[in-house]
DNA sequence: TTGAAAGCGGTACCAA
DNA sequence: TTGGTACCGCTTTCAA
């Protein structure tokens, strides 16, 4: 501005009313100074004028993993909304489910100097959160909790409501029960393997590791393990998938090669309930968590004291069709199958 | 800072060492310090810091019409690849297709010192950009052009992707074909309409006003609108939406009263290929266009001096089954039913 | 109508 | 190890 005054001909202040159009410009003058601020592509520095104004910029970040997943996108539409309310634009960032990358662009959000973060971790060590000392910004963890740290996390049951889930189908009739889900490194996908292992335990079942598939974080590589889950020798009679990825996955392996098994899938999903065998699935409310975690940070940010908080959002079981289609063959076949030895396969 | 130094009884520099955890400051002298600014709940000011350090923010704007749109979350993934690689971050706001709100929204984007801005418009009048002279944001539209104003803008072959669909249909013997669409106000309708009518006027077919319906924003209303349809004496034999949301009320209202007609649909959609009849759609790229409109920004950001852009993106038609479907009757029973009278009734 | 000088809340540089 | 002082780019106040 100083440099846009020097060339004009005029004062800084004189600029400085020109390009907030203040009154008491005389028209000349202002066209000069408005050809020295073409001439030199001058553009007002806000952090100086909100910095003058005493404005603060009123910023939260959000780190998901991916806003094309529908879960996301609805977690960050909630945030937004709530943000909204309470006077905050949202900064968002995408971590693809990388550490490194949650890292990155949780510390360049705080460099960015947002009041508060929301975080969904991709990894499991957020000391690095606390390396700024007295910076003070308030974090929520969100879906996942946090690791090697103490911080407000917001979460869904994911151990009981993949053992509801998997306790369906148990109840159908089922015995060989498959679970595609994500890494072992991301914390959900483990819990709800944990839910399933708890609930083939409580029925007695043995756990067959080749049917726990831990590592498809893709639609495509769900389908592509769902596959291989289908093509075993002796395949399961249904499968349990972690999250609404792997469950659209899984879903078009089911359809590929036409197997005839039942499905649950953790995580509600549009058009569930419009497939040719409708989904049943473990569904739950991300809006009222992503509200309920943005509620607690401006809490914080408020001032709010309270020892970190760990709330857990509900899940909810629905039937629609696919989750009630029973084993092919009468209940206790497969035991005798395997009693007959590992190489010898039932005729039909 | 100044407070806390006071409290502390050290120097404002002292207070910044420790802030800032530089070396060199004794331990008792840096506890008193970390004491006071417990005391007084001090927190950096980032934007005075970034000012000094002669920081900009590097953040654009973006602002569209509802992330859980799974168009708009693709777009915004996206246009946040693009940022990030230019160093920026992305500021998200919801205007949920409400022209004030848009306004309201874009505007405090511009307060806070978005260095640039893409929006999808909900409003027809954008001069409201331009009341800040010299503040020189750049701003981007992106999916629908500007209102009375000349800026760039990336858009999608609305009127011919709209065009080429009812073709389809056309070509497979329809002759009564309904548009379900959002409310005027929303251009891409518009232009998704005229394309409509001129497949209808291009193979000599009446326009019935009665199967042309803008107006239903949501699933839920574009479910009943499609029901309407349905449930009219001379219903239409095939239904073209005009987006991912319209087709999925339609595709609703179309398996809840189990009607035989056919579909084509504007957008692409998960699983609609999944669906009992795979869904017929006029697909595009929404993260290309997004790209294209984020990749111009910056362009312009870097001094880019062009006029204003216009980029259109093209749509591709994907045939999977819905929109393939042939009407019921012969051809020419409509126009025979019709000119019998319009109370009369093809008994079947 | 225009300008000079102080100051927003920090950091940088150099001296003590 | 600590402190003093100039200054980041802009707005505000008050005087010319």
């Amino acid at each position: 501005m100083r440099d846009v005054a020097e060339v004009a001909g005029v004062s800084l202040k004189t600029v400085s009313r020109v390009v907030n159009m203040e009154p008491g410009v005389d028209d000349r003058t202002a066209a000069r100074v408005e050809g020295a601020i073409a001439r030199l592509a001058y553009r007002r520095n806000d952090g100086a004028r909100n910095l003058r104004k005493g404005i603060s910029l009123a910023m939260i970040g959000l780190v998901i993993e991916d806003l094309r997943n529908p879960f996301y996108a609805t977690v960050a539409r909630a945030v937004e909304e709530v943000a909204r309310r309470h006077g905050h634009a949202v900064v968002m960032a995408s971590s693809g489910e990388d550490p490194d990358r949650e890292r990155e662009l949780a510390t360049d959000l705080l460099k960015r100097g947002v009041q508060g973060l929301l975080i969904v971790p991709a990894g499991s060590d957020h000391r690095y959160l606390y390396a700024d000392r007295a910076m003070r910004t308030k974090v929520v963890f969100l879906d996942r909790p946090p690791g090697l740290i103490e911080a407000d996390a917001v979460v869904l049951d994911n151990v009981e409501g993949a053992r509801r889930g998997v306790e369906h189908l148990i109840a159908h009739g089922h015995r060989r029960i498959a679970f595609v889900g994500d890494p072992p490194t991301v914390q959900t996908s483990v819990e709800r393997a944990r839910g399933y292992r708890q609930a083939l335990e409580a029925a007695g079942l043995p756990i067959d590791e080749a049917l726990v598939r831990l590592g498809t974080p893709r639609v495509d590589l769900a389908e592509a393990s769902t596959r291989l889950l289908l093509a075993l020798q002796d395949p399961p009679t249904a499968i349990f998938a972690q999250n609404n990825r792997n469950s659209i996955g899984a879903l078009r392996a089911i359809r590929a090669v036409d197997a005839r098994v039942a499905f649950v899938g953790f995580d509600d999903f549009e058009l569930a309930d419009m497939l040719p065998v409708p989904a049943t699935v473990v569904a739950h409310d991300p809006a009222e968590m992503a509200r309920a975690a943005a509620e607690l940070l401006f809490a914080r940010l408020a001032g709010d004291q309270r020892p970190p908080q760990r709330i857990v959002i509900p899940t909810k079981l629905i039937a629609r069709g696919s989750g009630e289609i029973v084993p092919p063959s009468p209940q206790g076949v497969d035991f005798a199958t395997r009693e007959a030895g590992a190489s010898s396969r039932a005729a039909s």
